[in-house]
DNA sequence: AAAATAATTGACAGTTTTACTCAGGTATGT
DNA sequence: ACATACCTGAGTAAAACTGTCAATTATTTT
């Protein structure tokens, strides 16, 4: 079982986004730099996240991107969606045509609900409250969580 | 986000393996036919599951293999464990080292945290259950899960 | 003891996915 | 015009996945 450095990557992105952001729009060369992520890389996420209605994209100098929503509204979830395939754990169950083996699939309900954790999971953390975290990590004593 | 086919074929032969077991070993032969997995692959798995104490093995003729306990102690999350390397999400966090970054994993407790979430759904499944699950499959109509 | 069965092991190979880079192009502010 | 910064698609090296092959060891049956 294993997430993506992509999803992982992202996630990073967005939250370093939100952090620097006050209003202005942030340039992928500044993510780049502060996150150690090539700008390349970085350009083919914010692709994704702009057609996944993450980001709003500001072009010509001085441009960058922008939350698409605020921060509050935005689910790790939507973050992941829209960089990776899918969430859901075996390939069996695309969302599009549903599960093709009939028969055989006697742990197929173990994916599905496994997939349905993984989704509530992550939906119920919001950009919002990983920005929080970061801010108080960076501001406070190294380990602040527990 | 993936479950490997490795993981799933392996918790397919488990079910496999307990549904026609009647106190004798069963030969990876006849779950190969059965579930139409290759048998060097299923060979491969099985060295695994031993290992990983889920299965005990019988050599010789009329051997194969038998669980190492009864089904209601076997849980899905220890056969994935047995045949993949983690189920843990990210790389970042193996089990013996713990994370290894220290400062930029903000993102760290999201991954944590859905490790353990997928911990505790596989590990709530036993193997007991998938198997009078897909007893009750295959003798009654097709459809009976919902 | 010999033969047959079946687990056991390690090495290897084809294919796919991942994690990027590169070379351009397009829009926009100064 | 020019610099900035987004935008796009093609390409690529390395890793992982999904198996196969060959050979060995242990056990039971004859």
């Amino acid at each position: 079982m294993r997430m993506s450095t992509k999803a992982q990557y992202a996630v990073r992105a967005m939250v370093n986004l939100n952090l620097h952001s006050d209003g202005a729009p942030v340039s992928l060369r500044d993510i780049s730099l502060r996150e150690s992520i090539s700008l390349t890389y970085l350009e083919q996420l914010f692709v994704k996240l702009r057609r996944g209605q993450i980001v709003k994209s500001v072009r010509g100098p001085g441009g960058g991107y922008l939350l698409a929503r605020p921060a509050c509204e935005i689910q790790v979830d939507e973050i992941i969606d829209s960089v990776e395939e899918s969430l859901v754990p075996v390939a069996c169950m695309d969302q599009k045509h549903g599960c093709l083996c009939d028969e055989q699939c006697v742990t197929h309900n173990v994916w599905q609900g496994l997939g349905e954790r993984i989704r509530d999971f992550l939906a119920s953390i919001t950009l919002e409250e990983l920005t929080q975290e970061a801010k108080s990590m960076s501001s406070g004593s190294k380990k602040r969580s527990e």
